[in-house]
DNA sequence: ATGAAAGCGCTAACAG
DNA sequence: CTGTTAGCGCTTTCAT
């Protein structure tokens, strides 16, 4: 509180040697709205309203924009509307192959709405998840895309009190946070084993990466293996091989080597990803074993090869594309104010019969 | 201009029913601060500088943070502190495999040291890199990572007056924007003609993006081999096949057969990718044709699968993740305002010898 | 070591 | 359709 004299008959004094800034220098609306002659507000409106503002004023602002190279600060922009235009993604790792198709996607979609996308790795682990789940929430993203059920009850509470647009993906639950686009893994590995049970085989085995969704697919494979009665008497499980996410061609080498030293009659291999597929059909054909006749395998992904192998490979095909580009519709939709309806999805999967089963 | 009369004696009236923009609801750092009984700048100095606090107030603001679940909101610590702790990379696309390393380091370095990536597509087009530099821009990133050299030169002025410090890799020029991590690929291309020429080979051709990196490597590969005297007379360039980048699997198919049916006594090819030299690698087996006896196979990037693939595939590694973590280094040395020394650097490439040449 | 004031560059709210 | 004003939530600058 200053302690202005009271017999002070003038307004405040605008005076005392004030302190200012270093501005940055760089053009600000500001700028461009005194070159146009209007009021910034006006000009702002003129960047994004170009309806509200008449063509007059329109052409001038657009011309002071193109003199100055006048680029809007999104920062400044974003904390006062309290629209940032950024989706942050959070994904295992990029380098499995398995979520690119859904982040090329996303990008692409996002990119076409004028948002940008901010990408973080977990890397598997759900304690990474939560670390970087703040760096996100800190930057008022329009929209988070998970991969994955959150599972961590503080990630939960944190994304819920955040009040940002959140979709679960690459999975199902019957409580998600926000919106949810996701098929079921059981039902993956149940169709799988129906599937190879169909052609024949009766001696199958798994070959998986330790993370927590390719476990499940593996162990409800097992069990409709089972039920199906493609067991040994006494056995409770199928035989099954798992190495660490994310998984390579060499993984799916050993892997191979590894069941087939323990169980060398197996005839059919449910592989948790298309690169272990990889591995297991070249240790196949380095071995001479004939596949499918001689074993069946089957991967999950349908990445960009899988068709162009030799023999071509059976996959799981999920749709990334497809979760990416509605995650992004999602988003969107949600930062404009936009109803979401149907906003809980299962977008199934579909075994693309090949040659390799 | 306000037409207030001159005879009102009385400081501007704070009073008129004054309008409120809605607040966040959300906590903020002035929230903090009351509940610790600190001013919000000694809230800010505890979080940022712990420092320059006391130990008691900084016990008092950690407590209060804890309690009500405040996170900080970068938009506006960006706004104020011109330091947006954001990373934009720019790629050509991510599915075509080549850059997965790269950004997958890129982002950990980046993650490790608070800062986050924002990732943009370019598609392969200049046009659509000119488009995503002012989306880029807008957001004040404290740096700019690009895949390759930015040609337009409205793009690299607009770069250059950002201020926005800038990494161009993945490849060489003598005239940078900023900084540089990249290497040869005319040297790619010589080498992998010597290598060829002295294991033998003496009918060599090109598989190739069309992507202009790739084209320039090749068209160095087959300066090269002409002048080892690879050459058939009368011939002014090697034998060669382009497709549309990005590569993939079918396309090494494809490509080998078309290759084959033009110009069937080859008996070497140097592939834009081990994408493509995957499927190569994959059309040969199908036609039992030999690698390397009867075909040796080079490919580039070193992904993953290459070491894994039967024949192992011989090719040129490029080292992504160095990219990566060295632009990322010195972008965040750049943004702490430390010196940054050898900003230029060629990285080089090394060729990895397999079974497939 | 702590605080008051003044913005960073923009847009929401209200008024004409 | 255009303008005024008051912030968005934080940090800088200056002062103590």
């Amino acid at each position: 509180m200053d302690d202005t004299p009271d017999h002070n008959t003038e307004p405040p004094v605008a005076a005392p040697p004030r302190r200012s800034r270093r501005k940055s220098g760089g053009t600000t609306l500001r700028d461009v709205a005194k070159l146009a002659g209007v009021a910034p507000i006006t000009a702002s409106r003129a960047l994004n309203t170009p309806n509200a503002v008449s063509d007059a004023i329109l052409e001038r602002v657009r011309a002071a924009v193109e003199q100055t190279g006048y680029v809007p600060n999104m920062l400044a922009g974003g904390l006062a509307s309290r629209k940032s235009r950024l989706v942050a993604a959070v994904i295992p790792t990029i380098s499995g192959n398995v979520f690119l198709e859904m982040v090329q996607a996303l990008t692409a979609s996002l990119a076409a709405s004028g948002y940008q996308l901010m990408l973080g790795q977990s890397g598997y682990e759900d304690s990474r998840e939560d670390e970087l789940l703040e760096a996100i929430i800190g930057r008022r993203p329009d929209g988070v895309v998970l991969t994955g059920i959150m599972r961590s009850p503080q990630g939960r509470q944190r994304l819920l009190t955040s009040g940002i647009p959140v979709v679960e993906t690459w999975d199902l639950t019957p409580d998600p946070i926000d919106m949810l686009i996701g098929f079921s893994h059981e039902k993956v590995g149940e169709e799988v084993a129906r599937y190879l049970h169909a052609r024949g085989k009766r001696r199958v085995a798994t070959l998986s990466a330790n993370d927590q969704r390719a476990m499940r697919r593996m162990k409800a494979f097992s069990e409709a293996a089972i039920e199906l009665g493609m067991a040994r008497p006494g056995e409770t499980e199928v035989p099954g091989w798992v190495v660490p996410a994310p998984t390579n061609v060499g993984l799916g080498r050993s892997g191979l080597r590894e069941l087939l030293a323990r169980h060398p009659d197996i005839d059919a291999l449910f592989c948790s990803s298309d690169m272990v597929a990889l591995g297991v059909l070249t240790e196949a054909q380095a071995q001479g074993i004939a596949v499918p006749d001689q074993l069946a395998v089957v991967g999950l992904g349908d990445l960009s090869f899988a068709r162009d192998l030799q023999p071509a490979l059976t996959t799981v095909r999920i749709d990334g594309a497809t979760i990416g580009s509605t995650a992004a519709r999602f988003i969107v939709d949600r930062s404009q104010e936009r109803e979401v309806r149907d906003g809980i999805i299962d977008i199934g999967f579909s075994i693309i019969e090949r040659d390799s089963a």
